[in-house]
DNA sequence: CTGTGTGAAGGCTTTCACAGCC
DNA sequence: GGCTGTGAAAGCCTTCACACAG
């Protein structure tokens, strides 16, 4: 695997083109210029170049991209060529909403656990994962490779149930509590604030 | 107003500016250096001075700033300062959960309005939420002076249903549809892509 | 002639270093 | 002494311009 640094922000937008890509093979297309994928996935056609250029060659000049080929070589560099269990702590609304979205798994990401301060069977049931005690997250994540964590506990607990992951191994968390988590460097964070994302479009029609 | 340009990433760290500055509030803090301010913030002291001298000088040398007079000032350049009316189009499961979400009215948005295909009386009794049939739409947002949507609807009708938006006069969208929206200039769009935030932290853990 | 690959230029953000005020 | 305000420097990212391949 190439040891080049990729900037952050290329990383998130190889996320974009992949997506795009599914959709083009979806719809049969097996070759794409840089124009095209790049207006998919909301770019410019340079900048979506200059990012490939990062970790390679693909490009057949004059031509385009192989929709296969650079698919293939995007899982690779994302590392999503293999399933990733992931668990979720809090399952109120929104916790139990996103066990229900499809699009968690159909983009390779399985949750092996839920984890909740009042389980229960018939929940367990309905959401189609197992629901397991607060209390027994520790021993679950120390049992299992578990890495990356759902976030979606109340703020007032959020970095207390942090703390207690990151101490059994977790290195990577999407965190929809509106804090900001205090982690050591070794953990990634990613904040999904939805009350701060429409402050900010308020901000622009002002 | 000042029609000063406020960087793009400033006026978004802003409202993790007035985040922190409600809990240092709810705490009986009344004064607040930047290096404790920019902490809860996740942002370096440097970088949340320099945001604030985009609209003005708040602070006290050698003591740090007043939480009141530093929020108030926040809420009026993000355009906050009134009660913002919302409508949300797709009622499915994550649509539902953010309906039944307590951050959006408690930072003052309020939800209008919900589109769905198949309204049902009991979901909106549920949802605490008049929810409306899609082709009610057009007609209540020409009839209502609302300007921002929460779009949850499948990806596939996603573009088709914010072309029907945009002509009735919406001007920015919270997208929760996994696909970049073509829009006009003057529409703003921000997206929450949740497999996207999942892929990019699998790769920081490579 | 079309469309990629890429050094160089340009623009935007962050960080530094320190002057200024309480 | 402590902490803000800010020009200047550094760093990062995007865009341009054009060489080059099919």
């Amino acid at each position: 695997m190439s040891k080049l640094i990729i900037p952050r922000k290329t990383v998130y937008r190889l996320s974009l083109y992949y997506r795009a890509l599914q959709r083009a093979k979806a719809n049969g297309i097996d070759t794409v210029s840089s124009a095209a994928l790049a207006t998919a996935a909301g770019v410019k056609p340079t900048q979506l170049r200059k990012d490939l250029t990062y970790f390679g060659q693909f490009g057949t000049r004059g031509l385009g991209y192989n929709v296969a080929q650079l698919s293939a070589r995007l899982t690779d560099v994302l590392g999503t060529t293999r399933l990733q269990p992931v668990i979720l702590v809090g399952a109120g609304n929104l916790g139990s909403a996103l066990l229900k979205y499809p699009g968690f798994a159909k983009e390779g990401f399985e949750v092996a656990a839920a984890f909740d301060l009042e389980p229960s069977r018939q929940r367990a049931k309905e959401l189609g994962v197992r629901v397991l005690p607060m209390t027994k997250l520790t021993e679950f994540l120390r049992g299992n490779q578990v890495k990356m964590a759902i976030l979606t506990v109340p703020a007032h607990v959020a970095q207390e149930v942090t703390n207690n992951m990151i101490d059994a191994g977790i290195m990577a968390i999407l965190n929809f509590a509106p804090i900001i988590l205090q982690v050591p460097d070794h953990v990634v964070v990613n904040n999904v604030d939805l009350a701060i994302e429409l402050e900010n479009l308020s901000y622009f029609i002002q």
